[in-house]
DNA sequence: ACTTTGAGTGTACGCACGTTCACTGAGTTT
DNA sequence: AAACTCAGTGAACGTGCGTACACTCAAAGT
């Protein structure tokens, strides 16, 4: 039994425990990068003490793991959710822009994390992020061999032309991610450059190949 | 009088280890990243004792800005130099491709700096480097205004082009530096990934505003 | 010949770090 | 009710760090 009845108080709070490490290494890390925090720092911000550290993670580089994983899963959600909307396939380019970014508004941190670690971070976590975007890559190819435009096209053609989308989008999300906190207005002009980015490559990639 | 004749063997050395300095930051940065290396560390390996840094270099910081300076000089002297060649006229983009590609693998640390502490650095570095960058186009910019196709266009759209072609450069130089070292291969494969991305860049451009 | 300059030295300091270890005490199992 | 489990504690350790300070001793200036 134990496991259905009230959801047991104890693992409950070791998870509460997790999320606050999680939370705080994510805080930490955008002011200064992953790298340069110390699992003191991090023990500090989330209320325990350094040696609890360790009853739920081995180093701080499986915390830095542990951290892309959410992130990705966060970006995941929001695609899929994304994807429902109808209007995705009138016009995926600027549901596109507009998902972009409303999704880095609302998970700033997770974006952040992703776009400084993916250069910055330790080797292992670099690897992660190389990997799930690689994966990522691969999923919007499926999602994009399914347009009108593009369901024609070789499967080679669609798979570069995700690793373009998603380039741009690693570049764009950078920009929201800096973009300073007092200018909303320069989030418009992210958005049409996006746009304009993602027009470029879609005609001059039909164009080039006919 | 004093510094004309025999160039000074004071200040000479002290330039020397000032180089020392730069390239010992340069190196360790590579393995593990510019904001995690300490200043005990580069000491060490340039061969001085660490009250000796002082001599040159009032903070780590202060270095790191000394390295993104020494960074974009490297670049700059390539562009000018690829600009005398004169196939850029013909087919500038092939050679820029080249020259990309060439340039990464020559100064390999230099652009791993860059492309690494653009993202992950600290405050000061970042800004620099987004700074050197922001030049960058505008200096590509003017390049690319005097060439045959593009002399007609509107001064924005060149600007314009000019950041997107800097996003690209950016994009592969990491991709060259992250080139796994038994892999030549892999070298043609990005080359050629460059030189589509550019054409898509300047065919989809130009067919857009028509 | 002298003084001055300044790059590089060596010691010493206080501090934050990661990790160890034996512990406590509430929650869970028997 | 007794036994067990284990998330969180608190003291202690060795280490590497940035920086201060007083120093040396050739090269440069007079």
């Amino acid at each position: 039994m134990t496991e259905s009845a009230q959801a047991a108080s104890r693992q409950e709070q070791k998870g509460r425990t997790r999320q606050a490490i999680l939370a705080a290494a994510l805080e930490l890390a955008q002011h200064q990068g992953f790298a340069q925090i110390s699992l003191r720092q991090v023990a500090r911000a989330a209320g325990i003490v350094p040696t609890a550290f360790y009853r739920h993670f081995e180093s701080m580089d499986e915390l830095g793991l542990a951290l892309v994983e959410q992130s990705f899963s966060t970006l995941r959600r929001m695609i899929r959710e994304a994807q429902r909307d109808p209007k995705v396939f009138d016009n995926i380019i600027d549901a596109a822009a507009d998902v972009l970014v409303e999704a880095v508004k609302q998970s700033k941190a997770h974006f952040a994390f992703v776009a400084r670690e993916r250069v910055g971070g330790s080797e292992a976590v670099r690897r992660a992020i190389r990997h799930e975007l690689d994966l990522f890559v691969s999923e919007l190819a499926v999602v994009l061999a399914r347009l009108p435009n593009i369901e024609s096209w070789a499967t080679e053609d669609v798979q570069m032309v995700s690793r373009l989308f998603v380039r741009n989008m690693v570049s764009n999300a950078e920009e929201v991610v800096e973009m300073p906190d007092g200018r909303p207005d320069l989030e418009e002009s992210i958005k049409e450059g996006a746009r304009r980015q993602m027009r470029l490559i879609v005609v001059g990639f039909r164009d080039w190949r006919s």
